[in-house]
DNA sequence: TAGAGTGTGGTAAACGCTTTCCAACTGGGC
DNA sequence: GCCCAGTTGGAAAGCGTTTACCACACTCTA
C-alpha cells in the first residue's frame, strides 16, 4: 500500500534506453546469452536495471523464448502431511533447477484433478507433477491420460507419483512391498488376528497396501477377514470412523489393526483411547508413510517408513533427466518398517 | 513419455484458421470479453478449439492483458504444519477467485526471503503473501520493505502474515494476546513456577508470545526468570534441544514449561519422556498453534488454537479486496485456549 | 428514402521479451 | 596493404494473445 501513484514497472525497452544501449544488448546484458557483450556495456546495462528496479517479465520471456521456468504440482491436500512433505522435496528440487512451482489442490476429487490439469497446462509448465493415488476404473481416467499425453506431445513431462498405472515417468511407491513387510514383521511380534481400516477400493495406494498386506500373512498361512476390513475417508476422521465401526463389531477376535495410512492409524488410536480400549495391550495398531506425527503420539506408532521428501526430489530429477528418453522410466521407492511401541512383541 | 512426434501446442490462430473466423473473433469466443458474438461462430470455434486441443497459453494472455491471475505465496516450511495448514486455506481462496498459487520456501533465512521476493516479482504476481514471523532489526528488512513497496506501486498487492510490523496489509496474529491469556490460563490450573522454550528473539513471533506470556503471568504477581527461557531453533529440533537444555540445569524449580509452538512443545514432550520426566505430573507443558498433531499426542497439548486455514484465506480476501484502497489495512486473528490433560489442574 | 444508430466481424497494433540476421569493426597472416 | 575470420552491436521479426478501431450490414425513425 504506497502513497505514490502507481506507476507501471519499467521494461527491458527502459533500461536500454537509459543505459544507451539497444534492447538486444540489453537482452543479453542483463539475462544469460550465447553471445557476449563489451563488459562496460553490460555495467551500463545492469546499473540501468538496477537504478530502474527493473525485474524481468517472466511472461514475456516464456512467451519469447517458447518454454517457462515452472513445474506444476498436483497434490490432494496440502494440509496432508504425506503431501507437504513431498512437495517440500519437490520445491527443494526444483529450486535447484532454478524452476517455479505452482500447486494445486484436488482436495480428492478425480474430476477436480483432471480440471486442475487442464487449467495448469495454461501455465505452459516445463513439468507436471501429479501425486496423490491413482483412481481407477473411473472413466475421468481416459479423460486424464488424454489430457496428459497431449501435454507430453507439445513438450511438456508428466511425473506421476504412486503407482505405476499409467504410462508416464512414474515415481513408484511399493505400497504392496512395505506393506507386506509390516505384515510379516507384525507376525514375527506374534500377532495373529488382523483387522485393517482402509480407503474406498477405487483408491489405488489403498488397495495395493491392503493387498500387500494380505500377501504378507498369506506367507505365513494366515488371512484376513473381510468382515474384518472396515472401508473409511483416507483421512484422520475415516480413522475415527473406522475404529467405530470396529469396536461396533468388538475387538475380540482382532489383536491387531493395520490402518493403510498413519493419518487414519492416528485417528483410530485416538478414538480408540477415547473409548477406553487400551493400545497396545488390549489392541494393537500399525499405520503406514510414518508422517512425523507418527513418532509423536503414544503408543509411537509402528509404520513403514516412506523417505516422502527424497520421493519430491526424485520426482523432478525425473522430469529433469527426461530429454530424449523416449521410453517412461520408473523409480521405485521402498519403505522400510519401523516398530515402534504400537505393536510391541506379544508372546500370546 | 509419448510415443509420438512432439508438435507444438495449437494456437488461438490455429484454432481461428480451423474455424474460419479471425482471431479476434475466436479470442471473444473462448475467452470472456464485452463483445457478443453471433453463437453460430462461437460453436464453431468452440468446436475448432475442441478439436485442435486448444489450450490458452496463460503466458501470452499475461502480456496482453497486461495483468496475470498468480499469487505468490511464500512460505518458511512447507512440511511445517503450522505453514501447509494455511498454504491450504490460501489456496483454497485462490481457486475460488480463479487465481493460481505459486509457492516458494524460505527455510526460514531472511536472505532467501528478501531473494524469492525478487524472483517471484517475475512472475507479476497479483498478490504477495509473504507469512512466517517477521525478523527484526537486519538490514535485510529495509531492502525488503523496498522491494515490496515497489511492487506495490507497479499494481500488486502485499500481504503479509503475522505481525504488523511492515506498511503493507496484514493478517495479524495476535500472538501477545494469545500468550497472555494462555499464561493466566495456566496460572489459573495452579501452576506457579514457569519455563520457556522459544525461538532466537529476531523472531517477531517467538518475541511476542515470550511478552505476551511474560505480561500475563505479571497480572498475577509472578515473573519468568531469564534464567529459565531457553532459546533453540523454531522446530521440532529445536524443541528437544530445548528440554535437554532444561534438563541439564534441573527442574526442581519449574512445574510448567512454555513452548512458543507446538512442533517446539511436541520435540520437547518427546524427549523429556525419553529422559524419563512424567508429564504432566512433573513438569506440565503448553505450546501455541494447535497443530493437528497437538491432539494426538499424549499427553494432549494445551496451546493456544489459531484459525490457520482461515488465517490463509483472510489473507486472499485482504488482497482482493485493497482495490481503490490506500492505507493499508489490518486483520487481526486470535487464538484461543485450549487446556488439554498436558496441563492438568494443579493444587499444589 | 435518407440518415442515424446499433450490432458484429475483421485488421492490425500492442504487450515485453529473445534471437536471427546483418553491418561494422577489429586484428592477424601473408 | 589486403583479405578474411572473428567479434560485437543493432534492427527487426517473431512469440500468442487482447483490444482499439474501422467497416459493414442492419434496423429504426422521421
Amino acid at each position: 500500500m504506497s502513497e505514490t501513484t502507481r506507476t507501471s514497472a519499467a521494461t527491458l525497452h527502459d533500461v536500454a534506453r537509459e543505459a544507451g544501449v539497444s534492447l538486444a544488448t540489453a537482452s543479453r546484458s542483463l539475462n544469460g546469452s550465447t553471445r557476449r557483450v563489451n563488459e562496460q556495456l553490460k555495467q551500463k546495462v545492469i546499473a540501468a536495471a538496477e537504478s530502474l528496479g527493473y525485474i524481468v517479465n517472466h511472461s514475456a520471456q516464456a512467451i519469447a523464448k517458447g518454454t517457462t521456468s515452472t513445474v506444476a504440482l498436483v497434490v490432494s491436500d496440502i494440509s496432508d502431511p504425506y503431501f507437504s512433505t513431498m512437495a517440500s522435496g519437490v520445491i527443494r528440487g526444483a529450486e535447484q533447477a532454478r524452476l517455479i512451482v505452482t500447486m494445486a489442490m484436488t482436495e480428492r476429487s478425480a474430476e477436480r484433478e483432471l480440471e486442475l490439469v487442464r487449467a495448469l497446462r495454461g501455465g505452459r509448465p516445463r513439468v507436471l507433477i501429479l501425486t496423490g493415488s491413482r483412481y481407477t476404473g473411473s472413466e475421468l481416467e481416459a479423460a486424464l491420460v488424454k489430457e496428459l499425453t497431449a501435454f507430453e506431445e507439445t513438450g511438456g513431462r508428466v511425473v506421476i507419483v504412486s503407482q505405476r498405472s499409467l504410462p508416464f515417468d512414474t515415481v513408484q511407491i511399493d505400497n504392496h512391498g512395505g506393506a507386506k513387510d509390516l505384515a510379516e514383521a507384525l507376525v514375527a511380534q506374534g500377532y495373529r488376528r488382523f483387522a485393517a481400516f482402509t480407503g474406498v477400493q477405487s483408491l489405488l495406494t489403498s488397495r495395493d497396501r491392503l493387498e500387500g498386506f494380505r500377501a504378507g500373512l498369506a506367507e505365513h498361512g494366515l488371512t484376513l477377514a473381510d468382515s474384518n476390513v472396515h472401508t473409511a475417508d483416507f483421512t484422520r476422521d475415516g480413522g475415527e470412523a473406522a475404529a467405530a465401526a470396529l469396536l461396533e463389531q468388538g475387538i475380540h477376535d482382532v489383536d491387531c489393526v493395520f490402518a493403510v495410512n498413519d493419518v487414519m492409524a492416528v485417528g483410530a488410536l485416538s478414538h480408540l483411547r477415547g473409548a477406553g480400549v487400551r493400545v497396545p495391550e488390549q489392541l494393537a495398531i500399525a499405520g503406514f508413510d510414518d508422517i512425523s506425527t507418527a513418532r509423536d503420539v503414544t503408543p509411537a506408532l509402528t509404520t513403514v517408513s516412506l523417505p516422502l521428501r527424497d520421493v519430491g526430489a526424485s520426482a523432478i530429477a525425473l522430469a529433469l533427466s527426461a530429454e530424449g528418453r523416449t521410453e517412461p522410466e520408473i523409480v521405485t521407492i521402498t519403505g522400510t518398517v519401523v516398530l515402534r511401541e504400537s505393536t510391541p512383541p506379544r508372546s500370546a
